[in-house]
Parts: C-alpha cells; structure tokens; sequence
DNA sequence: TAATGGTCTGCAATCGTTTGCAGAGAATAC
DNA sequence: GTATTCTCTGCAAACGATTGCAGACCATTA
C-alpha cells in the first residue's frame, strides 16, 4: 500500500487531457499555449493530487537540476558559515538547492568536483576560495558552467565576483593605527596566490607611503595560509629582526589570533606593548581576550549578493560579469590603544 | 563544437556491444554476469573516453538520488559546521552529495522540507537538531525515508541516532566543580523540547543528589534557546534570589557565555567569584576571556558517524535503529577554580 | 464554398540508465 | 545423439518529464 506520489500522467489521466498539456500548464514558460480555463483546471487538479515535478526526470530532459554548487575550502573557518547561509537562503527562495563541497581538507582534486558537478548537471557554481588563477575557475568558463565567486576574485577580469572592498579596509585600518599615534607598524598579510593577499599587501604598500610612514621591509610579511599558526609563524619571522614596532596591522582574523599566541609566547601584553588589528570579523572575536579591533565584513551579504548575481546569470549567460564589491567598516575594540611611553616591544 | 559527454551508448557502441553489458560491468552488484575478458575491456574503454554515469538518469530509473539533505537549525552556531564537515567528507567519500536545508530561520515549514526531499527523490536525511517530539521524525518514518538524527534524540526510541553521552558529560562536569571544593552549584540548562536540555537536567538533578550535594530549587533554571542573550537572562534569573553560589554548571558553551555577560554586567570576576563549566567545546572557545572550561565532544566524528550509520540504513532500511552514544571528555581551562574563602558571589 | 490562418492539443521521440526476459551457444548429463 | 542445464549477452520497456511537429477545430476572408 505504498502512497505513490502523483506524476504527470496522473494528472493528465485525472483531467482528461494528455501529459504534455499537463507539462505546458505547469511550465510558465509555456502555459500561454494552453487555453485559459483548461489551464486552471488542471492547476486545480495538480494541486489536489499534490504534484511536485520530478527534477530528476525533469532535469534528465532539460539539462537543469535547479541545484547549484558552492565550494568552500573549508567549513570550520568561521568567515564561511554566514557566507553559506546567505547563499543557501536565497537560493532556496528562488526554488534552488545548494550541494556543499569542501574542496580543501578532501582529496578530490578541483578537477574531480567539476566532473561531479558536471555529471550532476549543476546549473551553477558559487566558489568561496578561489586562489588569483584557479584552475575551476577555467574549467567552468571553458564548460559553460555559470560561476560566481564569492569573498575572493581571479586575477582575469571576466568573472563575476562579490568581494570586499579590500583597499579600503585596509585604509581604515592603517589610518585607526595612525590616529592612536602609532608611527611603526607591522604587516602580516595572507597568501600571495589570494586576491585578498595580494590585494591587501599591495595596498599597506601604497597606503603607507601615501601617509608618509616608514616601509621597513622586515615588518611586512606574508603569511603561508590564513590560519592560525601561520600567523604564529610570521610574528615570530617578524620578531627575529628585533626591529622596535608598536602596532600590527594583519590581513586576517586568524593571522591575528596567531598574533596573539606569539606575543603571549613572548610575555608581551596585547594591546599595551603591541596593538593589533584583525580583517573580517568573524564571530566571536568580540569575545577573544582581548576583544579584536578588526574590519567588519558584511558575510551574510556577501552570501546573498553572491546567489542573486548567479541566479542571473543561470538566466541569462551572456551578460558580461560583474564585480560587486562591498563596503568594510572598522569595528574597534580593545586590541588596539595608543603606543607606550616606553616604546621597546621586543623584550 | 560542444565537447560531449560520453554517456553509456557511446562506451557501447566504441565496445561494440550493447549498452545493458556497459550497464551491468560498471555497476559491482552485476559486474559478475558478464565475463571476466569483455568486462575488462569495457571497464577500459569506458575510463579511456572518461565515462561517468549520470546520477540524474540513473536516479531516475532507480529511483535513487545519490544525495542525502542535512537540516540545521543555523549554521553559525559554531556546533554545527564540524558535524557538517564530518557528514560531508564521508557521504563524498561513498559517492553521495549533500544538500544543505537551514531550517531553523527560514520561512518554509518541516513540511515543506520533507516536500523537497520526497520530490527530489533524496535517498536520506541527517537531522541535527532534533526536538523531543519532532515533526519531521514522523514523517520520515512515514514516508519509509531513511533518517539519522546527530546530535540530539528524540523520546521515541526506535530512531537511528548519534549522540554525547549527556549523563557521563553532566556527571564529569559536577565531579570536577566538587574536586575544586564547590558545594553551591547553579545549574542553567537548555530548552526542556529538546534531548539534551532535557537528559542533562534531569542528569544534574539526579547526580547532585548522588553526590550528596544540597540542591536548590533557585539555583536551577533553563534557559528559553541555546544562545548568549538566554544564558544571560537565566543567570540574571538566579541572581534575583541573591543565594549563595560559587559556580555554575551550564548546558552549552552558549549560555555559559551569557553567563560571561551577566557577570560582567554585575561586575563579578569569572572564575575568581563564580566558576562556570560549558559544554560542547566549540571552536574557538580556549581563546574566551576566560578560556572555557567545557566537555568536549568530538564533533567531527559524530558527523562521520551519522554519515555511516545514515549509509547503512540506505542499503539495508529493514534493520532495527542503533543509537551510538559517544563520551565526552573534560577539558579544564581557566574558568574554573576553586571557590574564594569570602563567598558572597553577589554584590 | 473553398481557402487561409490562428489557436489549441495530442503524438511520439528523447534525455541516459537499469533490468526482467529471452535466446544463443557451450557444456554437461543421460 | 538428444535433452538439460548453465553462462553470457542482447532486446526492449521502463523511469517522468519536455518539446518539435502535426493535425483538429474554429473563425475569417475572398
């Protein structure tokens, strides 16, 4: 006595009429073909029966599975979670289902997630984590396959992306750091192969000569990951050189924590001797000891932006791509303070 | 010029045989009705022109999807992303995806997920925040769908779960507060429609007596929701009846970080005046200021854990629903400690 | 009245697999 | 030498939807 869940001949068969007219009223693409009152009938009887398309049956048909990928590097990093909301909710809000891959942390090669995207028939891909030229990214363009990328962009400029205004962020931080009266500040920046990385380096650079500070190239570094313990690894480069600095300036919220087990390794007090300021704001580092002065970015938004531009761009292929690009504010908290009288922070 | 897919005709047709042969060697279940030499051959022609069966078509004839959904309530609940990270790599790991259904903020009802599920023909469910009486428990078992529940039961007993080991977590938690010489212990648990609010209660209640310790109706309160503003109203609760107590046992990391908030707000010291115990060692929580004291719970591995167990079920719906119950463990860190000589907590 | 056009609906092929059934051929039994 | 069994492979019908084509029907025009 199993329940059979109602199909189109069903419905067709209960309305009299054959299962293509079914098909042409429930596609609203095409329901025009079929005359008014017909139509409704049979809107009526679907109903009834409770007829929900088959998007396998549907998608083997029409090349579509309404379901898109997103690819994130990994899900425990706190900055993705809120990005992935964002997406999953909009794209559920427009009938779409959201498959998960995790491309970092699993063997799969990218190349064996775009097969399986291919073979699921994936009508789209949001990825979080692209590095400045990732080879997904090609591969989408090269099959067709509508991509949005999300928090981070390629180096090629013909992809649609939702990023942060990065030269931005990194301008407020500087000029908090400046303001407090801090005139020697560290940079510890993130992978050079990330947009961010890149982007973020290339503008402490810049903004820090157009603001007239020293660039001493023993306090800038760059990180070989995003991650704690790479942030570890650049403070304690940095402190090497024994160069006198009072404030870091960081490309990351994790390079920052990293920060944080250096100095404590070190018996340095955060933020007497040194300040240091954070990028994303990711949960919880309100809570951190100390609280994080970092730059707050928008990742709910981010998410949701990200899916709407795919969702148009699954319509409608051609439209040349664009770069959405959202604004960071500083959130300041108490990791950052004016320099000590006694400006010695190598012990 | 559209670079083909190659699908099992053209596998066929390149061995010269016909398409059910290719069917039959590349699915295991019916490799053995075909000869050992043509299978070979087929195995290798169908890896040199790259084949991959199409889930959609396959799934249509099957009626299997290859995908299972998994509902949280809210991804940014640091609990959630490792089980779902750990569910991810292992279904990935046996060929399956998963969908990701947010369904504790969005507008659309249980009945509207399961709605999803069933049209999309999805092979299974992983639920991770069941409530003791929960709707989409039953319309599983219903619609014959299979389902594993992580991290929370439900009161019906026959439903395949993964879960903590709530009482032996309780039961460490009182030991340690008792070994640094507390005697007035608050207790503030979590939402009685839910598995673990309830057992960790009733748990605490019994374990207390166990222990020989005095218990305090006013010292007892549950908190509305697992988040930091109910964690705070809970403590602000128990702080009205202005009683003696030198630390509190919570039921998640979330209340006890609300507790963090109300203390502060009363100017109290954690752990100097109160001592508070989390639960559920979520990321990040060693870097609190103070750095929670909390049971750990492999998270990961209960994800892992589900995913195989949900696997099983797939294949073999019949068998009777084992419930896995994995042990805590207890992580001292700095907001614990032992109980001032002047006890008055309240100012 | 016949021809033309327009509107609507049905027919049947198709998407890529799977699988019950049948048949071919070889091997074994009598 | 025929009957029986066994092993292997092909045939064709599904699974549930979509869509180009054709044809039925009605209305309009010459």
């Amino acid at each position: 006595m199993v329940k059979h869940r109602a199909n189109i001949k069903d419905v067709a068969s209960r309305a009299g009429v054959h299962p293509s007219t079914v098909s042409r009223v429930l596609n609203p693409a095409t329901r025009s073909m079929v005359s008014e009152d017909l139509a409704a009938e049979i809107t009526r009887i679907a109903d009834e029966l409770g007829y929900r398309r088959n998007p396998l049956a549907s998608g083997l048909r029409t090349q579509k599975s309404y379901t898109v990928a997103i690819v994130i590097p990994d899900l425990t990093n706190p900055v993705f979670p809120p990005i992935v909301r964002g997406v999953e909710h909009t794209l559920d809000a427009h009938g779409y289902n959201a498959i998960l891959a995790d491309s970092g942390s699993k063997q799969r090669s990218e190349k064996g997630i775009i097969e399986n995207m291919k073979a699921r028939q994936i009508d789209g891909l949001i990825l979080a984590a692209a590095r400045r030229k990732d080879l997904i990214v090609n591969d989408c363009i090269e099959e067709g396959i509508p991509l949005v990328l999300v928090n981070r962009t390629v180096d090629t400029h013909n992809v649609a992306a939702v990023i942060n205004d990065d030269e931005l962020g990194i301008e407020l931080a500087l000029k908090h750091l400046i303001e407090l009266g801090h005139r020697c500040i560290a940079y510890i920046g993130g992978p050079q192969n990330t947009s961010t990385g890149y982007t973020r380096y290339q503008t402490f650079l810049k903004t820090s000569k157009k603001f007239g500070l020293p660039v001493d190239r023993d306090l800038i570094t760059n990180a070989k990951a995003y991650t704690e313990p790479a942030g570890e690894a650049a403070l304690e480069h940095i402190m090497r050189f024994e160069k006198k600095f009072t404030a870091i300036l960081t490309a990351n919220d994790l390079l920052a924590l990293g920060c944080y087990d250096a100095m404590h390794a070190h018996g340095l007090n955060c933020p007497v001797d040194i300040s240091v300021t954070g990028f994303n704001d990711m949960p919880y580092v309100d809570r951190f000891n100390p609280p994080l002065t970092t730059l707050h970015i928008p990742l709910d938004e981010l998410g949701v932006q990200a899916a709407l531009l795919l969702l148009e761009r699954m319509q409608n292929p051609e439209v040349p791509a664009t770069q959405l690009r959202l604004a960071p504010r500083m959130v300041i908290r108490g990791s950052t303070t004016s320099p000590a009288e006694t400006p010695p922070p190598n012990k």
